[in-house]
DNA sequence: GTTGTTAGGATAGTTCTACTATCTCGTGAT
DNA sequence: ATCACGAGATAGTAGAACTATCCTAACAAC
């Protein structure tokens, strides 16, 4: 495949592509002679994979990137995969794992969850988190926070189900990633469906 | 105050004070003779509501002009907040009101929340988001979904709580804003931290 | 009353991101 | 022989959000 097909079968220009190989995130083909390369499915994959993290939720390159590299080197192992979903997840969360804060509201909630109780960046995110909403004063009171802990244990659940699906790299990865902006989506949809109802409950008909 | 102690009050450049002026964002001050004008304490609130939804939540200005817009017209009633409420819902969710589609699930959804049944531009977001999840073949089985309802209701609770509280129209709609962006933010902590959990528990140490 | 620093207003320039277009050169196919 | 096409490099574009510059008027100090 050179070029020219390379950008008919993914739909991306031919531009574009060139720009992808200059910013890195494409790895050239295989260079038959000095102008001439061979491209073949892997990089239609990966054009795939960029143009859907970007389309369906709007990653910028830089944040690209990061999920490339991290899947550079990972197998089909469910170990790696997990580990790959937990890049891909810090990603699209927008964590960059600065600073670890204790916090006994995230151990009581661990253990009320039966969850793992080990040491993890998003153990440390929810911490933080809480830390900044305290700041801001937000209020979350124990039975708020355990309700969202149920629901995010549930898709958690749905999230891991996916995994197990034998698919490429990249289609793993994208996957995985839909899966999680669209979840996260639908719960916002339905905190604005709730909030609706309980306005209309309060106040009659708006 | 001048536009020099405006910016000295609110912490942001006179230059970009000029240019919140150009787009209409930020009112402008009383014009005492033709090259001064006064600003007022709802300036600086202006500013910092502008500040805060930018920084806190990266909202762009045509958003924050949405949200300005609607709460031009707004009293400090509890069904006027209520209908900015939902109006800074529509811009943070970034909804754009296009088609109405039913959807059973949704109705079951009300129906087994004890929602108020009435039609809504977020129900709608809720059946169209459902659509597309299927479209895009993410898994939505109704006890997970059941499960997220729950914790919207939480957070819909919370957010009406602090409706309540007597504010500037600013610090209502900052308040708001922030904490439906901070709880979200939270849930997706959790999911992450779920997630790694469940790995654990699966496979073992990761 | 003159001079000089500053406010206000308008216009143009900058930075960042993600491309897109152009230009050149060397081939390979006709 | 020629001619279009691929590869590489460089420059241009568009939108967003500022930022800098310029000009004029006027208040303030001397």
């Amino acid at each position: 495949m050179r070029l020219g097909e390379l950008s008919e079968a993914s739909g991306i220009s031919a531009a574009s592509i060139k720009f992808y190989l200059r910013s890195g995130l494409l790895e050239a083909g295989d260079a038959i002679h000095p102008t001439r390369a061979a491209y073949g499915i892997r990089h239609v994959r990966r054009l795939r994979l960029i143009q859907g993290l970007r389309a369906s939720i709007g990653l910028g390159l830089e944040d690209i990137r990061r999920i490339i590299d991290a899947s550079a080197g990972a197998d089909a192992s469910a170990e790696q995969r997990l580990a790959l979903l937990a890049t891909v997840q810090s990603v699209v969360l927008g964590y960059r794992g600065d600073g670890v804060r204790e916090s006994a509201a995230v151990d009581d909630l661990v253990q009320v969850m039966g969850w793992a109780d080990e040491e993890s960046g998003a153990r440390a995110a929810v911490g933080e988190h809480l830390a900044v909403m305290e700041a801001a004063g937000v209020v979350t009171d124990p039975a708020v926070l355990a309700s969202y802990a149920r629901a995010a244990d549930a898709i958690a659940e749905a999230q891991l189900a996916v995994t197990d699906v034998q698919e490429s790299i990249e289609e793993f990865i994208l996957t995985a990633a839909i899966g999680m902006h669209l979840h996260n989506q639908l719960i916002l949809a339905l905190v604005a469906l709730a909030q609706a109802s309980h306005s209309i409950r309060r106040y009659g008909a708006r």
